[in-house]
DNA sequence: AGAAGGCCCTGACCGC
DNA sequence: TGCGGTCAGGGCCTTC
């Protein structure tokens, strides 16, 4: 599920269960996701309370009070269901039941709530491309999972003015730059196709092409950085995405995916009205890209 | 230094 | 129905 919207959203279902909630056991199904778990990494995390529950990039971070920031990575395929006993003692109305571990359950978290309730977290991860860390809060900016990362592509610190000095001079394609984790954070394979049509720029055009020489914006760079705010914002709204049958954590689905103007539409009209084009398919850096060759230019 | 490609892993889907 | 090939939302590591 996991480009930046689709973590937010599972953020914000998140929240509310593990925010003051203590964590009153946590069980590994085995002793690796992509990475093997950190040392003691149940013992860190036993019998500590969550303090708030952020988002950086892709990453999930929780707070424990007087402990570790605990970095989570939902990889290609995590995702995470809240199980809790008994309806209304945890907010979301698609709450699981209790129930048996399920395939690819690897860790479930065990939370003695504020209101005296019982609830759970589980992650469950069939391609194991996810993974968990512990920081420590003042090792947090030097960690090598964070201390590269960009520009957040929410709220007003993306604009043209930020860009162009990280796109002057670079030959690589629109596309790479947009999916570089270390120029804008967060940014994955659908929502870069998708803001690239919605500014009508070409995916294969070089990021350089969009910085004047003396190295400021061109005003299409400064309309780019506007609609990758509004893709992302609108996806947040919508609830992410749902390809397959993923979903949130509290079950629920999201539904941007039926505003698709290009991801998975190869061979389709071009949603523009006038333009009359076809969506094509092509791969860059080892991904597909969606486009539609006569009006992204 | 920066960029391209391989690779980690499972599951779904397609064509034969 | 079964099988092999292909592809998938990410990002680290190696190579060039």
């Amino acid at each position: 599920m996991p480009e930046l919207p689709e973590v937010e959203t599972v953020r914000r279902g998140l929240q509310p269960v593990f925010e003051g909630a203590r964590i009153a056991r946590l069980h590994l199904a085995r002793p690796d996701l992509r990475f093997p778990f950190p040392e003691r990494f149940s013992e860190r995390l036993e019998g500590r309370v969550v303090t708030s529950l952020s988002r950086r990039a892709k990453y999930l971070l929780a707070e424990i009070a007087d402990g570790p920031i605990l970095a989570m990575h939902l990889g290609m395929s995590g995702s995470f269901r809240i199980e809790a006993n008994g309806a209304g003692t945890v907010p979301g109305s698609f709450v699981h039941p209790r129930s048996e571990a399920r395939l690819h359950d690897h860790v479930r978290f065990e939370l003695a709530r504020p209101d005296g309730s019982a609830a759970a977290i589980v992650f469950n991860d069939p391609r194991r491309f996810g993974y968990m860390s512990l920081i420590e809060p003042g090792d947090f900016g030097a960690h090598p999972h964070f201390r590269d990362l960009g520009i957040e592509p929410t709220g007003n610190g993306l604009s043209g003015e930020a860009l162009a000095p990280l796109f002057a001079g670079k030959a690589v394609p629109l596309k790479a730059a947009l999916l570089d984790q270390r120029l804008i954070a967060g940014l994955g394979n659908i929502y870069v196709c998708e803001a690239l049509w919605r500014a009508k720029l070409s995916p294969r055009r070089a990021a350089g092409s969009l910085v004047r020489r003396n190295g400021a914006p061109t005003p299409r760079l400064s309309v780019l950085a506007d609609h990758i705010r509004e893709t992302i914002a609108d996806a947040i709204l919508a609830g992410g995405s749902t390809l397959r049958d993923h979903r949130q954590a509290t079950g629920e689905l999201g539904y941007f995916q039926h505003s698709f103007n290009v991801y998975g539409r190869e061979g389709q009209p071009c949603r523009r009205a006038e333009c009359g084009g076809t969506v094509s398919r092509i791969v860059q850096s080892g991904r597909s890209t969606f486009f539609c060759a006569s009006c992204q230019r």
